[in-house]
DNA sequence: GCTTGATATGAATCTCCAC
DNA sequence: AGTGGAGATTCATATCAAG
């Protein structure tokens, strides 16, 4: 039986920022399934969900207790969940989940799975022979792991996250400019330095002890749905526990599904979700990357009078100079064209992206011609 | 046929470290091996090695000519021995050599396997599926990648190493004190920053041009010998390229075997572990990487919540003031981009700190953005 | 000799849309 | 489905020449 919790109180009045692509769909939305992962997924339509994001029993293998020097007891996870027979055991059931996971998301939908040694080999074999294709492998890098207490190896201080299209062709979502802008205007990398999830973000139980033995901090989530999602964008979690997914979602604008079969877990997690309030629209606003935005021909600058014909464009180093004309191209040394193939022949350049290669004074300055055209599309 | 390539001149006299372990066994001790690494390591004894170090065929499955921004054309690995018809034929490859792998080593030997998302999902799986035990997964966090030139995924900033022993019971080596001792007193993470192989440490071919596309750095292997193997310990590597695990073997007073194919590799290996002297303790010690100080992005300060989008930022002189968005970037009079742009743009200068022009309201108090950083340095 | 700037390069699964 | 054009895209180092 299907038991289904719904979290945001009002749906409705929720759903302002729909996108259309989550329209029309028989989906939960904002809801949590409660039940067995594989059965609840099998529910759900085709070709449905935007991202997936799944963090899964890591199969730890844990021997007896592991003492701290001090001589207290670690607290392990040592769920019955995390327990399987064998490594075909743990792959079955790999198996079975990604299938669902390939049937539910979107051809151009993305898939994210985070582990540990012990396990993400195991999904990282089999969500290629499900014929995912690996977009990148990225390193939680801890920045607070648990020591290595007998000495024994080194210290176990980061995890694996895969992040995988349907196909090697899928036009997937990637903020470029969103993440270079987070990284403080360089390329995001794919290793992370991240804290645990710990302090008060840490979900506790009615005794004040952690509800969740494995709770993935925020920030990660953060990083994630910012850089592979838009806003409205469906993400399914399908072993939600204490939400992360279902809350970081909720406060960037994304609508979300979780499936959680512990109902200890399903508490915390509505609870925690139903707390987490939305950003409003401008911050929630990101850095929208150029190949997204609406395209601006160079010649509409021109008719409009922002770029007058007859206005002379320059280089940065004012190595070349050219000449606008009505038409929108422009000519320079007996070559005339788009300002993109000016600037090629020019330089002998196989190619050339005019709007940062040329420039015009403003002011005393020059600016490149790409500043005129982000005001053109802020006076839209 | 097997040829030999002996490299030490005087093997009898270059064996002072030589340690019970090895000897008496029938072993090629400090030589190339040249030929198909599976034949020559199926003429190698049952359980005879200390250390495998693997640095097999990535796969990389590249498309076409990538160019950079400024059109120059990357230098990939094309080599034909990094390709293979299928998944499958490189899992079959993958099985092969870890079967002779699995027979050479010691009982209480390890073995370390590199790789990238490419292929180390495939080895990680097929080690376990041989019955290796993965002791960690260690994160080689490259200093200077090559960046994503076309901005379509995160950049791919590390590569992956498996250290796993034979069974769950191997007494395995694992030099805790040296670990801790190299790193400033702190237990050895699981993350390793170190550059890549380049300047006068990259081996050339006559024309000056790389020997092999993909030399490993020797800070690398120093690190996983001196961690996992003792002196006159035997280490075998199957992939040898241009020999530099014999080179740091030799440095280290560690014996060494390698297995290789190409002539040209051969050549250039054989010369250089010639001229590799054992290191003095000094000049080990610069091989290994300084901790640097960990660079906080002002993004990380929004995604951990210390500084929560839509919080507004002013001068000193409260002149200007900016509001945070999602992503890290800041908003003010219709510009937006980093801190640091955006100080610029807004004075009117070429460039500005961003992280003490701007500030933030604590307690009352204007507070440079840089203070909180600090604190989240600190944190750490 | 030192600083500054130009150039080169590294295991890379590296575009998208209209016609 | 293939083709062609628009236009988007780079970080850390090392080396070497110029000042």
């Amino acid at each position: 039986m299907t038991i289904i919790v719904p979290v945001s109180e009002s749906p409705g009045r929720s759903r302002p920022r729909t996108s259309p692509r989550a329209v029309g769909r028989d989906l939960p939305l904002d809801e949590i399934l409660v039940g067995d992962c594989i059965a609840q997924m099998a529910k759900l339509p085709a070709k449905s969900v935007d991202m997936i994001f799944a963090d899964p029993p890591y199969n730890l293998q844990l021997g007896g207790d592991l003492m701290r020097p001090e001589g207290s007891k670690v607290d392990a996870c040592d769920d019955d969940w995390d327990k399987f027979d064998s490594l075909a055991a743990y792959d079955d059931f790999t198996r079975e989940w990604l299938a669902e996971a390939r049937r539910i998301l979107k051809d151009n939908g993305t898939i994210w799975v985070i582990g540990s040694y012990h396990n993400i080999y195991r999904c990282g074999a089999l969500l290629q022979d499900a014929d995912f294709w690996i977009l990148n492998d990225i390193v939680w890098r801890k920045a607070n792991p648990m020591p290595n207490f007998r000495g024994t190896r080194f210290t176990n201080a980061h995890e694996t996250l895969l992040w995988c299209a349907k196909d090697e062709k899928a036009r997937y979502t990637f903020n470029y400019q969103a993440m270079k802008a987070l990284n403080d205007d360089l390329q995001m990398r794919s290793d992370w330095v991240l804290p645990i999830c710990s302090g008060s973000e840490r979900c506790k139980d009615d005794k004040g002890d952690k509800a969740h033995p494995t709770q993935k901090p925020e920030a990660l989530l953060y990083r994630i749905l910012l850089a592979c999602t838009k806003p409205g964008d469906v993400v399914l979690d399908p072993f939600f526990g204490t939400g992360t997914t279902g809350a970081v979602a909720r406060r960037l604008g994304r609508r979300w599904i979780g499936i959680e079969r512990e109902p200890a877990y399903i508490k915390v997690a509505a609870r925690r979700i139903a707390e987490a309030l939305p950003l409003d629209e401008s911050s929630m606003t990101t850095m929208i990357d150029k190949r997204s935005a609406p395209r601006v021909a160079f010649g509409l600058l021109v008719e409009s009078g922002l770029v007058p014909p007859g206005t002379v464009l320059t280089d940065a180093k004012r190595r070349w100079s050219a000449s606008v004309r009505a038409d929108g191209s422009i000519e320079a040394e007996g070559t005339a064209g788009s300002i993109h193939k000016v600037g090629a022949a020019l330089q002998g350049a196989p190619s050339c992206n005019g709007w940062t290669f040329w420039h015009v004074e403003i002011g005393g300055r020059l600016q490149p011609v790409d500043t005129l055209r982000q005001q053109h599309l802020a006076s839209l």
